[in-house]
DNA sequence: GGAAAACATTTTAGGCTTCAAGCATCATGG
DNA sequence: CCATGATGCTTGAAGCCTAAAATGTTTTCC
């Protein structure tokens, strides 16, 4: 808030909550990647792998027949772009495999090999462990408090941009 | 959790709450990303930086004397190498300045310019205005509950990081 | 049928990030 | 004094990420 308008104006753009709500977020924030960095670090020392590839594995293991490319960028929330590059990472390393949709063919299939499918599970169980690991300090109750306040402060800002956006 | 190991030992090794964690820890993952990015991109189109840059701007904001890249590494909880790279490109940008330290060669202190201070200014008000704007919609009652858990979340991942590492 | 628009993907340029190696400077102990 | 090790910073290689331009393919619509 700007220190040269003066108090009246400052209050109709600072309610209460103002500075309030810049502390939650900077705590949101440096809860999420406190555990984000944590997962990183540990993908890196025990698969040599990192988060954007177990992600991408992910949601090629929850689709049966494969993804396109423009697919997995929306699921991920990440541009095409960066698909291409990390998907070039995967096949290389043998876990992933492409083929050109006989259909449209300026599409293409991405599916996991069986040696992706092996590795994604090994992954992902040591992944799950990670996590209660990380949040097992929590009580349920706090869990369950918490899992409700996330997901209406996630909906709470998917109005407030789209509000925006309009 | 594999899918080729017996509900026995799945037992033992899912407790209650090992899949409620990982929900958890989704849910906490996107949110803090739907905000960020939000925030990335509003940084972007209308001040033409970037959340790296703000941020290292705002430790220097907070540091009246200016600080060594090393302080701010540690600061940023990021590496030595990613300070030299932002901090030149801020310099070039005629936001920050660095002066040898005299007593002691091998070190510098970076240092806002007028103009970075001036232009960090712009920026940080609009910031706080954006995060009062997304988080809005949330109840006082709510984000007290929500900071508490949040600080409760933290420490007990620390606790289980600091544990692990030893 | 064929031009134009829409679409799926890749490429390119640039910024962020890490790790590891390198350089310069300082501090210590023989 | 000066060799050795510690410290502060930078550089280089590699990966992640975006926005924008380029490529090739399909669809639309006259």
């Amino acid at each position: 808030m700007s220190l040269h308008i003066d108090a009246e104006t400052a209050l109709d753009h600072a309610p209460a909550g103002h500075k309030d709500d810049l502390r939650l977020w900077l705590r949101m924030l440096s809860c999420a990647r406190l555990i984000e960095a944590e997962i990183r670090r540990r993908l890196r020392t025990n698969f040599d792998t990192t988060l954007p590839r177990f992600d991408f594995l992910a949601q090629l293991e929850r689709a049966e027949d494969g993804l396109t490319p423009g697919e997995i960028s929306r699921r991920m929330m990440v541009t095409g772009g960066n698909v291409t590059g990390l998907a070039a990472r995967l096949e290389e390393e043998g876990l992933i495999e492409r083929r050109v949709v006989e259909q449209d063919r300026r599409a293409v299939t991405l599916r996991l090999t069986p040696q992706g499918r092996r590795e994604f599970a090994r992954q992902t169980e040591a992944h799950e462990d990670w996590v209660a690991e990380l949040l097992g300090g929590l009580s349920a109750t706090d869990r369950a408090a918490l899992l409700r306040l996330l997901d209406r402060t996630r909906r709470g800002v998917r109005a407030a941009i789209s509000e925006a956006g309009a």
